[in-house]
Parts: C-alpha cells; structure tokens; sequence
DNA sequence: CCGGTTGCGGTAAACATTTACCGGGAACCG
DNA sequence: CGGTTCCCGGTAAATGTTTACCGCAACCGG
C-alpha cells in the first residue's frame, strides 16, 4: 500500500497524490477530491520515514525532563504533547535522573532519531553536552538561562511576580517571620526564587534572619530535613515558603507529626502549584507556574525555529499566587484570636 | 556524514561498514575494528529513517496511557521508557483521556509512525477502534483482557492476591464493617477488584454490606463523595478500601475535614501504591501494583513479539499489600483502647 | 486563426540504508 | 603446482516519498 496505489485508483501521478497531501495549491480542486477519496478508500497515509528520509525533516520534538516521576513534569509533558500533536509533530521523551552520563545519552537518541527540535527542561542545563545539539543547528529551548545561539529559545519565568504575591499575602495577614525553604542552589531557578524572596521582603519592609532559609533539595525528603532543623531551632516561623511544592508537603509533614496546625499554628506556601498540592490536607497554597503556559511556549518557540517563523529569543512565562488553606493569620495575632473564638 | 564517509575513512565498502553495525559475523574482526574507529573519529551514527525504511522496523514502540496526570502513569512510563531504551527502543506516547476520539487518533500516530508495537494501558479496551492496529498485524499488548489473536498479548494482573492480603490485614486488625470503593465499573480492573474484595471477605467470614460498596470513579473527587455518601448513611464502616489511591486520598480528605482521625477513627486502605500514597498524612497503607514489574512485562512482550522469541499469550503480575499508618485497629476495640491508653 | 503564456501532470533523481547475490582471492589438498 | 572450495567483500536493487524540471495542453488576446 503505497503512493501508487492511490495514484492508481484516483488515476492520477504519484506526484498528484503527493502534491495533493501536502496541500501544494496549485492541484486541480476536482483531481484533489478524487485523491482524498482514494486515499479514504485505501486508508491510505504516507510512510512517515520515507518522508522523513527525503524531506530531512522528522517532525518529532525532543523533550527532556530532570525527572518524570516528580509530579511537575507529566504535567508538562501532557500539555507539550498535547500541543505538539496539534502541530503535527510527535513527542520524543528522556529523562535524565540528573545523571549526565543519561542526559548524554537522551542527547544521543535525539540526534539519532533526528528531532526536528529539542526543549531541554531539565531547569539545570548540562553545557558541554548540548553542544552537540548546537553544533547540529538543532533548534533547542530551555527554561531561564541558556547559550547564546541564533537556533536556541529561553523561556524567561518571572519568579518575581508570583513570590511578591505571596510575601504580600502573608505580609497582609501579618506575619513577620518567614523561612524560605530553597531547591539545589545550583539550580539556576533555585537560586532565583531565592533572590525573588528575599527582594519581596525587603519591598515588604520585612528583615530578613538568615536562620530562616534553608537549603532543601526539591524533595519531600528535603523538606522534611528543613522542617526537623527549623524545629530544633529556638525560634519557629510563624510561615514557611518553599522553593517547591515537594518541599512544601514535605515540611507540612513534620510539622503536622511534630502536633502543630497547619495554618493555625504555621502558613506555608508551595511552587509550582502541581496538581497534588490541592490534594493536600490542608489544601496547599502555592505560587502556579502554568505547566500549559509553559509547554506551549516551548513548543511555540520550537515551531517557530523549525518552520523559520519568525523565533523570539525570549519568551516570558507568569506566575502567580493561588490562595488555598495552608495559609493564614499568625498564631497570637488579634486577628487569630478573634478567628478562633468565632469558630469556638 | 554518512556510511559512505565511514567506508572511505576505513578503507572497506559501505557493505562491510553495515555489516560491522549490525554485527553480522561474518566481518573481518581487523577490518571491523577499523570501521568502529571510523565511526567513532567521525561521530557517526546511521539515520533511523533510513534504516527504518529498508528493514521495515521502525524500533519504535507505543505506548497508550488513559491519562498522563493520573500519577500511577508517570510512574509507568518512567518504566516503560527505560526498558525501551535499554534494549534499543524509542517510545511513543499516547494519552486518551478517555476519550474515543483521542484513542483513534493515538492509534493512527502510532501506525503512521510505523510502531513495532504498541501497549494499550488504558485499563479499558475500546474494542473496535484497535482492530485497526491488529489487522495490521501489529504486536499489541493490554492489561486484564484482549481480543484472542496471535499477535496480541495480555499482562494478567493478580488482584486477588494483594487485595486478599489488604483484608486479611484488616481483619486481623479486628475490623468487621469494611467499605469499598469501587473504580468505574465498566472498566474491567475496577470490576476485578470489587470481586476480589467479596471474595476476600467471604474467605474471612466478614458478611458484605450492600450498602458499603460505593461505586467511584478513580478520582479523588470520586473518593471525596463516596466518602459524604458514607457519612450520610446511619452506620460508618470502621475500614475503607479503595480501587485506588486517588479514591483513598478523596475519601482520607472528606473524612479528615468531617473531624475524623485516620487510622484512630477509621481505617483507609488504597490500590496501586503510587508513590502520592507515601506521602499523604497520615501515609497511606496502600496495594501494590508494581509499575516497574508492568512496563518491563509489557516491553518484554512486545520485544518477543517483533523479535520472534517466543512470545506468551499471558504475563502474570502480581500485587502485594503495604502497611503505612493509615490503618489501625477499629476504634473502641480493647486494642485500640490499649494502644489509646499507651500513648497517653 | 495563430502564437504566447500559464498552469497542471508526469518522470526521474535523490534521500541513506540493508541485503541478496556474485565474483574474486586465498588456502589447502591432491 | 594446479585445481577446487570456501569465505569474505563489493555492487546493485529496493524501500516510499518529495520535488525539480520538462512538456503538453488549453485559453486568451491580438
């Protein structure tokens, strides 16, 4: 079953049937419509390697992850699909267990399977392997920072925006002493949200105790080691940020076995806003980073690289606050009390 | 850069460079050195869709979720993907959403793409949308249930077993009313093991309670009003399980909020054990259903399938209960007022 | 009515690889 | 030393599509 016999039952050239598929405007509209039948007829579709092969173009992106069981990237693997099967293209998928030595080789079936594109949303990027991708001219997006080259796309996220909301939300209800739990330093975005936080204090005319900011990993592991120092420490917060959700859930764990209430006794705010926040108990309050948003840009900024439409070096990525119920006034404050004793 | 490269580098004809690649054994061991370090100086590697197109195997292999934000499926694809890749596959994924058409359209890539296989882990087989892809001929595996047809293969989940275990577990404990509540009924998983819950009840000689079996729907909201039914009704269940985790956590969150302790009050169990189940509060005693064991099992088959090595009809895989802090014994029993006098 | 221009259809080359088949060379045996 | 056999390497065909180029036909205008 192949082009010819399209050709043959539409009674038509093979270059009819090709010109026909895809969609060359000059084909006689009568000729077309007898194409398309043969083709219906045959259930017919075009050999995708043969296609491939000859047009250079493979029409798969590349999508690489840190770490696809950490609840943020299906999120965004879902909407880069979603997107890209909208746009014709096929997903390829590796993800690197921040090893290297993977990362390499997700580069390496890439290049192999002839990715048209690559987002590496890896939030940590590996420099001396992704020149191979460059030395390809292999247009390539990543998230925050990435080298100067005229085939690749940064999705610039404003941490900014979302953590001021936060700051002020908690400012607002009127608490002072705030921790900020943060991800691997060494992550770019790590390290933002931590510049992020400490800016929207000092907007807020907050102080800020250097004992209040903990270095976690990402994890809920981590955020529980964060929450054991801050409880062996003297003084607690009266609110907890994280640098993400995981962190959040992981310090909402010990806190909640070491007897205190969330919020009632403590406020926390998550990253990310991944879906499982909502499920927490309390349900989370956390800054939303649009997995969609971002997909789409990614695969937008692919395209855009691929099909020579006019690619953007930037392309900004919000965020912003969604207030559930791990945050509220603090513990002791007129407020607090006139709460509780309305519940009571 | 192609295999013509290679061959003038070394010194042999573009024959024995292919015939070196694919390890034909017959070449020459000095000239087959040669040409591997031809490739390596070079940094070659052969087109796939070159390659694809002559031997009429894409190495490729699909891979049809229902839903890539249900967290059980991350963590299968995590799996699926790294056995692929181990043993030189790519993979193509699919996600549903439970929609007919997304199923077509899934099905269709997957044929244009030219799949050596495809596994359908949707948990519920749209019969004759997959008849396209068998009439191809195409190695095809399910879960649970499949069409009988050679080239088609089926992993045989145990739910008895582990379900028979999460009973026990709770009988021993001392509980006698033991809700469930159910998946989507007309998934035959969810019908699987409702079953095997009645039967693990009659074993232990635990009388079924019409009015305990709620039916859900595989997602938290589904948990969350079984859970409101449950507390509309006169008597509460001392136990619950459920079909699976999201249900567990829906239900773990509506009886939390009503001001009910988990395990003191009431004892919850879930079904899959996807790794959300660790991390709720308290940590959810969970079945295990092995994703790792699924995706190998699955590309296995798949691999003995395309590869000619004795392909099964059936896989079997097995599921084991894990006891976290999520059950306890019922309340008011000596046990538990033991236990409650201890920790006082 | 004739010529030119436009527009559409067909043919063939190119894409990079695999593999069957053929031919040549070397080695061993008579 | 010559012949036969075996083994390995090279050549060429085939895979299914795209696309450039050529040629033909039709229509319109002069």
């Amino acid at each position: 079953m192949d082009i010819h016999a399209v050709a043959r039952l539409a009674r038509v050239s093979i270059a009819t049937v090709s010109r026909t598929i895809n969609r060359v405007p000059t084909v006689n509209p009568r000729l077309a419509k007898q194409v398309w039948e043969a083709i219906r007829e045959l259930n017919y579709f075009p050999n995708t390697q043969a296609r491939a092969l000859v047009s250079g173009r493979s029409r798969l992106l590349g999508l690489i992850v840190s770490e696809i069981t950490n609840p943020f990237f299906p999120e965004l693997i879902q909407g880069f699909e979603e997107v890209a099967v909208e746009s014709g293209y096929e997903v390829l998928i590796g993800s690197t267990n921040y090893e290297a030595e993977r990362m390499q080789r997700c580069i390496r079936r890439m290049m192999e399977r002839n990715a048209d594109g690559v987002a590496v949303m890896t939030f940590g990027i590996e420099q001396p392997l992704l020149d191979q991708l460059a030395d390809r001219k292999i247009p390539l997006v990543f998230v925050d920072v990435a080298p100067d080259r005229p085939e690749i796309s940064v999705l610039k996220v404003d941490y900014s925006h979302g953590i001021r909301q936060g700051v002020q939300h908690l400012a607002a209800l009127g608490h002072r002493e705030i921790a900020f739990v943060t991800g691997p330093l060494r992550l770019h975005s790590a390290h933002s949200r931590l510049e992020a936080f400490e800016e929207a204090l000092e907007e807020c005319g907050i102080p800020l105790d250097k004992r209040f900011v903990l270095e976690g990993d990402h994890t809920m592991e981590g955020g529980m080691a964060a929450a054991e120092q801050m409880l062996a420490q003297k003084k607690l917060p009266t609110a907890v940020m994280c640098s993400n959700d995981m962190l959040a859930i992981g310090v909402l764990h010990t806190l909640s076995r070491a007897g205190l209430r969330v919020p009632a006794d403590i406020s926390i705010i998550g990253f990310d806003d991944i879906r499982m926040a909502e499920m927490m108990i309390p349900p989370l309050t956390s800054i939303q980073m649009s997995r969609a948003e971002l997909a789409r840009a990614a695969v937008g900024a692919l395209r855009a690289h691929v099909e020579k439409t006019s690619p953007q070096r930037e392309y900004p990525i919000d965020t912003r606050l969604v207030v559930r119920q791990s945050t509220d006034f603090p513990k002791g404050t007129m407020e607090h009390l006139r709460k509780a004793k309305a519940e009571a």
